[in-house]
RNA sequence: GCGACCAUAGCUCAGUUGGUUAGAGCGCCGGUUUGUGGUACCGGAGGUCGCGGGUUCGAGCCCCGUUGGUCGCCCCA
């Protein structure tokens, strides 16, 4: 063996912007996708899955205009077919190019839930990886205000059974129809373009490319010209109104808060109608938790049908993250901590912690190094119940002890570990 | 793509105006307290000070570059 530590191996490191998870936060990452897919279920929402990969062309047209987005944030890669493949940077665009493929008009309007990784080219930064997790869900060929009033409901109760709900604020606008979509446009320009000398320079590059975008932006220079900007109220036409209004009769009837943010859009242009986001403050530059909004010009634009639809979406690490701030997850611990006290007694534990496991009991075996510090290493695992087992002047010791009180399963435990020193 | 800050033991960090052999806590391993105990004490293993140059008699410390991380900007489907 050489010792020249030169000729050490390098250790490959993770690609920039994506995470290892071990214990606690992926317990509760897991906690997310589980408690998600008990409430979808009450919703009464299909679970469906798509590919990872799909043709660059289903993101590329559903992105439309965004050029940006298309060509610097998307993992984008050449197969040896030559065709050009990109891993899913979103799930609606793969769920809609799947409703159209497979047929799925014919069950119509359609509730779908799912979950999983997706990838984008961005900075990491809080909250914010190029490998991330969302939940995700869509109404697809419904074209009533009550489906979208329903996933925000299942979203609202989703936080709340997640005990994120506090410091967490639904906001809500409505884009219009394309006509009063485009009225409001129209009048946005102008009334940017009447301010053109008193923009950021970063806002003069949004006037030409996403005017609309000038209404969130962060500069202070352009927050007075932003917030005196004419509200879509004015260009809404009687139908996008009604449609507004029986969104939100439907969520005050359903018992959820919400807020009008007549500043929240959308860039894109097939979105249509409502627009939300829950936002926090608890997560620095990325404030938004859960988001969404409906899509009826998508599947069209994809080659589809006229279809109506709404969906949301939200990043399971940011809902881990609130999960963990908000201490309504317990870490798991074992319900028994099985201690070997004694050489003697090592196959005895290792026997006992075999069958707590087979009877359902989450046993941790502790039977190595040092006999003396055994018992307080077993202490450190926070057992609910604590076995002990011992060889003392040459006497085999036994005893169970519970070290939580709330514990309920003790009984049981109790009724294991007798049987298994009463049994032949 | 842009900016700020950071990088020392497995983890969290200290390390003075540049000055002998780089430290602590936690964790890990072993031993002692012949004990129903999360204690205390003793000992041990573990470090190319991110990497590469430079300045200097001398660099963990100063300078340049580079890689990585964090946070923010841009973008946000």
């Amino acid at each position: 063996m050489s010792k020249d530590k030169s000729a050490k191996i390098p250790t490959p490191q993770a690609v920039r912007g994506t995470q290892d998870m071990l214990g606690d936060f992926a317990d509760r990452f897991a906690h997310v996708v589980e408690t998600f897919e008990r409430v979808r279920r009450l919703y009464g929402y299909k679970r469906v899955e798509v590919p990872v990969i799909e043709p660059t062309a289903v993101f590329a047209r559903s992105l439309g205009e965004t050029t940006d987005v298309v060509s610097k944030e998307m993992y984008s890669f050449d197969d040896r077919g030559g065709e050009s493949i990109t891993l899913r940077p979103e799930f609606t665009a793969g769920i809609a190019r799947a409703y159209i493929t497979n047929g799925w008009q014919q069950f119509a309007p359609l509730k779908v839930a799912t979950h999983g990784p997706l990838f984008r080219y961005e900075r990491p930064q809080k909250g914010r990886y190029r490998q991330f997790h969302q939940l995700d869900a869509e109404v697809l060929g419904s074209d009533s205000p009550l489906a979208d009033a329903e996933l925000l409901v299942f979203a609202d109760q989703l936080l709340k059974e997640l005990g994120i709900a506090e410091g967490v604020t639904l906001t809500l606008n409505t884009l219009g129809d394309a006509e009063s979509r485009d009225a409001w446009r129209a009048a946005l320009v102008e009334h940017f373009e009447s301010h053109r000398g008193a923009l950021s320079e970063d806002s003069l590059a949004r006037l030409d490319k996403n005017p609309m975008r000038i209404l969130d932006s962060k500069d202070p220079r352009d927050r007075p010209i932003a917030d005196s900007a004419p509200d879509i109220d004015a260009f809404l036409t009687a139908e996008a109104q009604d449609f507004f209004g029986a969104v939100t009769s439907g969520l005050d009837a359903a018992g959820v808060a919400w807020e009008r943010n007549a500043r929240l859009v959308r860039g894109l242009d097939y979105y249509r109608h409502t627009a939300f986001e829950f936002v926090t403050d608890r997560l620095g530059a990325q404030g938004t938790v859960l988001g969404g909004g409906r899509y009826d010009g998508l599947i069209e634009a994809l080659g589809g049908p006229p279809t109506p639809a709404v969906g949301w979406a939200a990043g399971i690490e940011r809902l881990a993250m609130l999960v963990q701030e908000s201490g309504s997850f317990r870490t798991h611990v074992p319900d028994i901590a099985v201690v070997a006290e004694n050489i003697d007694c090592e196959l005895t534990a290792c026997s006992l912690a075999a069958v707590f496991r087979r009877s359902g009991f989450w046993a941790e075996l502790v039977a190595t190094g040092s006999p003396r510090k055994r018992f307080d290493r077993a202490r450190k695992l926070d057992p609910a119940l604590i076995v002990s087992l011992d060889v003392r002047d040459g006497v085999h010791t036994r005893s169970i002890k519970l070290l939580d009180e709330r514990y309920n399963r003790s009984p049981a435990a109790h009724a294991v570990f007798d049987s298994f020193f009463s049994s032949p």
